[in-house]
RNA sequence: GCCGAUUUAGCUUAGCUGGUGGAGCGUGGGACUGUUAAUCCCAAGGUCGUGGGUUCGAGCCCCACAAUCGGCGCCA
């Protein structure tokens, strides 16, 4: 007798079963019921679970007419446990099937609602007539079904990789990770994409960026980073935007633009990798071109100044003047011709808020860069030097008219023995939904939070 | 914030010049011993987003509102 309770801890998984694993044994899986067909004296079940997903056998003869029966009227997303022999078939989907020998039903479904997401929901036509998985209404109203469909599970998949993959990255180097708040006073930028949050009679803010506050802890930590979700009052209805997204960012002491941007390219690199190492099954399900993948953990990311970008889209006709900040539409243009993703560096001071450091080689242009994923995927990292001595920032500041007494603690950080240092932020979910080919940012997150949906 | 579009059964959708709304999936019942999103037969299921208007008559025409989708600006 166990004092507190037996276990029943999950040790087969279907996805071993389907390496083979378990040929010729009898074994007894969870899951839930993917599909069910068949006849008066033969079914056939597709069970599911985490790793995969296996065709179950039932005969009326081994069963008998009550389990049978059972069988038969078997809903989808029941949970069960099926016990039988595993064998090999060809005609079986992922070339193995379990022939039942017993079926205990977990968890019933209620016939008068049935598991409301079919296939066919999740394919949505495009203006070409092409079949495409969009968010329809329907599926993102049960958001917490549809997370366990093929598709958003294997995304899930994705996304747990690529999180790893910058946590190993970043501690691989040497990187501390560090936590700042979450509700703030003031704005990092701006303001008016600031969400408001009552706070005890005074008004908060949601943090845009963990970026002020991971300057502060530069003196201790040197080297420093953080996966945490940032929120943004934008009301932006495109294909790249959330307003409550998952960013990397770092902060790096004693380092130059260049040197940041070189993490740059190592964490998306290297995120790139792990997709490939423990994903391949998941990318390829996606029907994505692994050599693409493969292209874009392997090779150097080139970098082009603004000036040469400006060049490039005037000579491809674009109206475009020096100064004005490269928006998607431009962004479209300039990656179309990329096979891998482009750093553009030093944009003009004009474009760019005051904590970017002038170029003291040109003090028209700021020492900065944005990272461009190609395949019409965008901006996926902003980063750069900072103004680190208390004499550029208060001039900085004073330039721009920014009051000064909302950075008090950012101009502190300089007062006290400043140091060259810079930083990026990546956008997490537009990397994977990039390197998943997702049709939108909001298939990559489990509850995407956008201008119009804050439910389920 | 700006521009464009959509809304018909639980879901996906057809609907002719305005004349009593069809189908597929799913659900329920039935047939079938190797199916592959199985197939075949039957049934139930709709105040056509909401409100107003035009008309003898509105799913269809007009106005307003709402929800949703796509694109742009802004950005990660």
């Amino acid at each position: 007798m166990e004092p507190f309770g037996e276990s029943m801890v999950k040790t087969i998984w279907i996805g071993d079963v389907q390496k083979g694993k378990y040929n010729d044994q009898e074994i007894e899986l969870k899951g839930w019921i993917k599909r069910e067909r068949g006849s008066n004296k033969l079914r056939f079940i597709v069970l599911r679970d985490s790793t995969g997903s296996i065709q179950c056998v039932g005969k009326l003869d081994l069963l008998g007419e009550d389990m049978f029966q059972q069988l038969k009227g078997i809903l989808i997303e029941t949970s069960v446990i099926m016990t039988g022999v595993v064998s090999t078939s060809e005609k079986a989907p992922g070339g193995h099937e379990l022939l039942i020998s017993s079926m205990e039903i977990v968890g019933a479904v209620n016939s008068e609602r049935p598991f409301p997401i079919t296939e066919a929901d999740m394919l949505v036509e495009d203006e070409d007539g092409e079949l495409t998985y969009g968010g329809t209404e329907h599926t993102l109203n049960h958001r917490h079904l549809y997370l366990r469909t093929a598709r958003a599970t294997t995304m899930l998949k994705l996304r747990s990789s690529a999180f790893g993959a910058i946590h190993s990255y970043f501690r691989g180097h040497d990187f501390l990770e560090y936590q700042a708040p979450n509700f703030v006073a003031g704005a990092v930028e701006g303001g008016s994409t600031l969400f408001e949050v009552p706070y005890f009679g005074k008004q908060a803010y949601l943090t845009q960026s963990w970026q002020l506050y991971a300057e502060a802890a530069m003196p201790a930590l040197e080297r420093l980073y953080t996966i945490a979700p940032s929120f943004r009052a934008e009301k932006s209805r495109t294909r790249r935007h959330l307003t409550e997204f998952w960013h990397a960012e770092m902060e790096m002491a004693w380092a130059t633009n260049n040197d940041i941007m070189a993490h740059g390219e190592g964490v998306v690199r290297s995120i790139a990798r792990a997709l490939l190492d423990e994903r391949e099954d998941e990318l390829t399900y996606l029907e994505r071109d692994l050599n693409l993948i493969a292209r874009y953990a392997d090779n150097p990311y080139p970098r082009m100044r603004y000036d040469e970008a400006i060049e490039i889209l005037q000579g491809k006709g674009v109206a475009v003047e020096w100064g004005q900040d490269l928006d998607y539409s431009k962004e479209k243009v300039l990656t179309q011709d990329f096979d891998v993703p482009h750093f553009l560096t030093h944009y003009p001071k004009v474009a760019k808020p005051f904590y970017h450091r002038v170029d003291p080689e040109d003090e028209n242009y700021v020492l900065c860069h944005d990272l461009l994923a190609p395949e019409g995927y965008g901006e996926i990292i902003g980063g750069g030097e900072r103004t680190w001595s208390e004499e550029e920032i208060l001039q900085r500041i004073d330039e721009e008219g920014t009051p000064r007494e909302p950075y008090q603690f950012y101009i502190d950080v300089r007062s006290y023995g400043g140091v060259p240092h810079g930083g990026f932020g990546l956008g997490v979910d537009r990397v994977v939904s990039w390197l998943a080919g997702a049709t939108h940012i909001r298939e990559v997150i489990p509850f995407p939070r956008t201008s119009r949906r804050v439910t389920p």
